[in-house]
DNA sequence: ACCCTGGCTAGGAAAAAACAACTGAGCTAT
DNA sequence: ATAGCTCAGTTGTTTTTTCCTAGCCAGGGT
């Protein structure tokens, strides 16, 4: 937990990052929008403690990002796994950045395991300010307002 | 640390959380991104350790995302500050990923903190994925391609 | 010379994560 | 039927990280 003092404060960054920003969290989220989303293909994957994934996949059921569904195929028995829901497909915008930002500022010798495209066409997406109207803002222009208090 | 296997993995999200996804470093970066550069300020907002906060901006500058700079006002000693690079800034769509997240799907009682606007125009903006004409494309519509082993 | 303030460092307690072993349900092969 | 296999965790212990409090040091000011 990032503390609790930080649990109901009126910074909505601080609020997603309470449970956002524990680790291995928004790493769970990618691999369930990756199609990885059952227990042990996330474990393996990313090298988690179970005891640490089943907290994590649990606070992420709590907050709604995630659904847990039993399901079964052929005619094995019932399994469980985890979908995203519409709140956890809004994070895509948030993944996406920390996608944008690591390849551009973290280079390796590795190629990139992966990118984003629009379905339809394939043409590469990126993440980025956009107004009312849909059109892009450069970072330059954009500014933070302090709200009043209230 | 997030831990050692990660830090060199192709998945460029993993590669930006090793860091940034330590407790507190998103916040500290949001904090001096509002102008609040100096040690102290950044602590008595947060709360959190000196330890823990000379640790976290240690790292950022390491990274390359803070930069330390000394400066001095009035008659006073010299004293640290530290800045956002041009890496620190484009850390500004995720910041403001988390904050949209956030205010979507945690609700609160208090009134927002702050809010993202066009510097010269006041308009609202929000974050969103667009493509190389810089529209904006629907969350729906994108997708995620795993590349090629390389 | 002494105090104050800002930017840390040090040491021990508490919380979190990692590691490892085990449970339990249900299918399957002997 | 029973023994084994896989998946989805739970339980218990060790190690790492964070938290909390205290204090250090440098450079002015008084």
């Amino acid at each position: 937990m990032k503390s609790p003092t930080l649990v109901n404060q009126r910074c909505s960054i601080a609020r997603s990052l309470v449970v956002l920003g524990e680790k291995w969290t928004l790493l769970v989220v990618r691999d369930v929008r990756l199609g990885h989303t059952r227990f042990s293909d996330i474990r393996s994957r990313l090298g988690v403690a179970p005891d640490v994934l089943a907290d994590r996949l649990g606070k992420l059921v709590d907050l709604g990002v995630l659904e847990r569904r039993t399901y079964r195929e052929g005619g094995a028995r019932e399994r469980e796994e985890y979908v995203l829901t519409p709140a956890g497909e809004d994070l895509a915008p948030v993944l996406a950045g920390l996608h944008q930002w690591g390849t551009r500022h973290l280079p390796t010798d590795l190629s990139p395991a992966s990118r984003y495209v629009e379905a339809a066409t394939g043409r590469p997406l990126h993440v980025a300010f956009v107004d009312d109207d849909g059109r892009s803002v450069d970072i330059a222009a954009v500014a933070v307002l302090p709200s009043e208090a209230g």
